[in-house]
DNA sequence: AAATTGTGGTTGCACATGTAACCATCTATT
DNA sequence: AATAGATGGTTACATGTGCAACCACAATTT
C-alpha cells in the first residue's frame, strides 16, 4: 500500500511544509534580483521599492506608498531620505494640506527609472524562461488565489 | 484590439510584477503564521526554524541546520542559544570532533515540538482549505519548479 | 612533529528594522 | 474660536541581522 501522501503526525518535515516552501521560493527569488539592483545602482530593498513605486504613479506621497507596497512608514520614510540625498527623488509641499509631501522622480532619477523598469522586465522574463511558461502559468494562478484569499 | 497583454515598457506596475508578488504573498503567509508561533511560544522566526529543524531531525549539528534551511550561521547560533536558556534543546560534543555539538530537544522540547507539529500541519490545512484545493495543487507544482530552478 | 590551512561555532561591531513617542498640521466637537 | 482627537511624517531607542574577525580544534602539508 502506497502511503506517500500520509503524512506523519510526528515530526514536520520543513521541506515539505507550505509556508516555508513558498518562503523560500519566494526568499530565493528575491535575493537574485536584489543582487542585480544593489550591484547596479546601490539600492537596498525598501529603496528599490520606494523608489519604484514613486516611478510607477509619477506623484505620490509617503503614506500612499505605504498603502500600495506594504512597508512600515519608518521605512519608506528612511527611503525617501536616502534617495533624495542621492537626488533621484524631490518633495513638494502640498499648498493645501502643508503635511503632505508629494514625491516625484527628478529628472535624473526618470533616467535611472527608465533603466530600472528595463532591468526588472528582463529579470522577468528571463525567471519566467527559466522555470519554463507553463509551470510560469500556474505560479500566476496560484498567486492569484493568495491574493484573492488575503482580499478577504 | 485588445492589448491586454502588451506591456507598457515605460512603466512597471508593481503589482504584476512577478518577484514582487511572490514575495508579497510568501510574507503575507509568513507573517500570518508567525504570529500564531510568536503569541504561542513567543518564539522568533529563526528561532522557528532552527527549533523544528531539530525536531525533524533529532540530533543535528548547527552546520547542517544550516544546510538545510539556509540561515546565516550567526542566526543559528542565537537561536541555539536562546533555545538553550529555555530548556528546550540541549547540546552534547562530540566524542571525536570536539569542534561539533550535537544538539537534540529535552524532554520539555519534545512535548512543544509535539504542539508546534500539529499547530504547523493545522496552519497548512486551512491555508490550503482558503485558497481552495485546486489552486493549492498549483501552488505545489509551481514551488516544485521554482525549487528545480534553483537547484540547477 | 611543526606549521599551515580548513572548519564548527561565537562574538564585536556596524547597520537595518520595528515600536513608540513625538512634532506639526488638519479635522471635528463644543 | 478653543479644545480634543486624528493624520502625515520624523526621530530615539531597543532589538535583529550580516560581516568580519576570532577561538578552539582538526586535517593537511612539509
Amino acid at each position: 500500500m502506497d502511503d506517500s501522501n500520509i503524512k506523519n503526525a510526528d515530526i514536520l518535515a520543513l521541506e515539505k511544509f507550505l509556508p516555508y516552501r513558498l518562503n523560500q521560493a519566494s526568499e530565493k527569488v528575491s535575493q537574485k534580483f536584489a543582487q542585480e539592483y544593489k550591484k547596479r545602482y546601490g539600492l537596498t530593498r525598501p529603496e528599490w521599492r520606494t523608489f519604484a513605486t514613486i516611478g510607477q504613479f509619477g506623484t505620490i506621497t509617503a503614506r500612499e506608498i505605504c498603502n500600495h507596497s506594504p512597508m512600515h512608514k519608518t521605512k519608506v520614510s528612511r527611503a525617501v531620505f536616502a534617495l533624495e540625498k542621492r537626488r533621484w527623488v524631490k518633495r513638494t509641499q502640498d499648498p493645501t494640506d502643508r503635511r503632505l509631501e508629494h514625491l516625484e522622480l527628478t529628472t535624473t532619477g526618470q533616467a535611472t527609472y527608465k533603466d530600472l523598469v528595463n532591468v526588472a522586465n528582463v529579470f522577468e522574463e528571463k525567471f519566467i524562461q527559466s522555470i519554463g511558461d507553463q509551470d510560469a502559468q500556474l505560479l500566476l494562478r496560484a498567486l492569484d488565489a493568495i491574493e484573492r484569499r488575503f482580499e478577504a
